[in-house]
DNA sequence: GGAAGTGCTTTCCTCTAGGAAACTATTAGC
DNA sequence: GCTAATAGTTTCCTAGAGGAAAGCACTTCC
């Protein structure tokens, strides 16, 4: 008889463990965090904004990252009535929950730059 | 002339987003947060272990993944002198201070499940 | 009337992350 | 001698992530 996992093998961990797949595959990609980060620092940009805000990221994958995060409710689109047609994203309520995490993975980051900086 | 980027233009935000990349870059991967998280529950592991509790990796990810981890000083892997030799894997103390993201990484997890739930 | 700005979509291409399976090497037990 | 367990490495394959560039539809400025 196979061996059985033990360490994982509790409720806790199994949902612990899903929990952050799901984090993980909402905000797969390379892109995602800087997205929201952006958004999370100025409310209400549109799309030529965010181009320009997001350092290197192209068209097709803002307009695919901008489709995910929506439909995962983490940012709005609005449409808005003026001369040359121009779209608002912004962060949800929702979306701002994620704020945690990135300050985490901010802090972290740079933590870690300082520990290699004194290697 | 061009119009330049405004939000993220600021040091701070530069340092952050670069911040942020070097993490999602360090953690990059199916399954380092999975491994990791692993690690923190039940300190010291064999590879076979991992094998086991890790559920769905192979044996080839399992033995990059662990190589990567280890050259950033996030794991570390020490060779028992045994009959069938054996290895054990055991997060260091700078792993550790990963845990904090997983944390709020399995909490945003939890409650996105239940915010699906609910509707 | 043409350039330039808005907000995308579509096509085509490449590169690599990741999986399956086979193979190496060593030792212990039956 | 055969099986099983230890800890990997190597090879082969493919699906998908992501980039470059062009196209599309609309408007406004000069």
């Amino acid at each position: 008889m196979k061996k059985k996992a033990v360490v994982n093998d509790t409720q806790v961990c199994q949902i612990r463990m899903q929990a952050i797949s799901d984090t993980m595959s909402i905000l797969s990609g390379k892109w995602k965090f800087h997205i929201i980060g952006t958004l999370i620092e100025g409310s209400k940009l549109g799309f030529m904004d965010l181009l320009r805000e997001v350092d290197g990221i192209g068209t097709k994958m803002l307009s695919k990252e901008l489709q995910d995060l929506e439909m995962n409710h983490l940012i709005s689109r609005t449409v808005m009535d003026t001369k040359p047609i121009t779209v608002q994203y912004s962060i949800t309520k929702y979306g701002e929950t994620l704020a945690p995490i990135i300050d985490e993975m901010a802090k972290w980051g740079v933590a870690y730059r300082q520990s290699v900086y004194k290697l």
